[in-house]
DNA sequence: ATGATATAACACCTTTTGGTTTTATGTAAA
DNA sequence: TTTACATAAAACCAAAAGGTGTTATATCAT
């Protein structure tokens, strides 16, 4: 509930990479906006529209002191990536993902599982 | 390396909603165009404009059967986010975590650590 | 061969995005 | 109280994003 409070969803927010450099620089310490537009090739006015974006996100927080407006990292809506990212961790953290997943999730799949005898051809 | 090769950067491929409920449905099985057309209000064509940036993204692949052109999930460049995501893990793990950071990354840090003598104005 | 199906390739449209410059406002310092 | 600084707000712009419809091509089934 910003100024704008338009809710920009985390995916879109991080989305860009001048973005995702401006947490990266909050991650180390909170900044006011001139420092931050430091850091860029572009202008203050661009920086921060990067800003209230990152704010809509809920991503950073900004409080004025004096005549500076201090923003803040705030990770706390990166939880919603990471979970998201947890459903896909199963399919590169076993080579049968694919159909572990389908086993796990699908109740009417019929699958045999054909069991070998032991090779006897061999000794 | 697929028609296009644009390199799609994987931030920007799984920003969109559209996209990313595309890679939840090719996680449970592969499907053709058609299949995953009908999951969605917007027309085939738009589908397979979100499908090569997920392929351009690497994040599917694609083959033809017949007439028909499969999709696949390639979650393997979601590692990218998953390791980008890890730096600000710390940050929600324990309530230190900006002191902690810096402490740990700028060696030129100085830090003073003020300790108070007991009050001795009590008692 | 013919017709239906599945995709591909275009051309086009509208909204959003990422950027600019300009103008105004509040605060600190001389 | 000027002057300089830091931000805010507004108008504007080009390009990209997300969508549409049309047309063409390849394949499967009759």
């Amino acid at each position: 509930m910003s100024a704008s409070a338009e809710k920009v969803d985390v995916f879109q927010a991080i989305a860009d990479p001048t973005r995702r450099e401006v947490l990266r620089l909050l991650a180390e310490k909170e900044l006011p906006i001139s420092a931050i537009t430091s850091h860029f090739p572009i202008s203050r006015t661009a920086v921060v529209k990067h800003l209230h974006i990152l704010a809509d996100a809920d991503l950073v927080t900004g409080h004025k002191v004096g005549r500076e407006k201090i923003y803040r990292l705030h990770p706390g809506p990166l939880t919603e990536v990471k979970q998201w990212l947890s459903f896909y961790e199963q399919f590169w953290n076993n080579k049968l993902s694919m159909l572990k997943h389908l086993v796990e999730t699908d109740g009417d799949t019929a699958l045999t599982i054909v069991q070998s005898e032991p090779d006897q051809t061999r000794k």
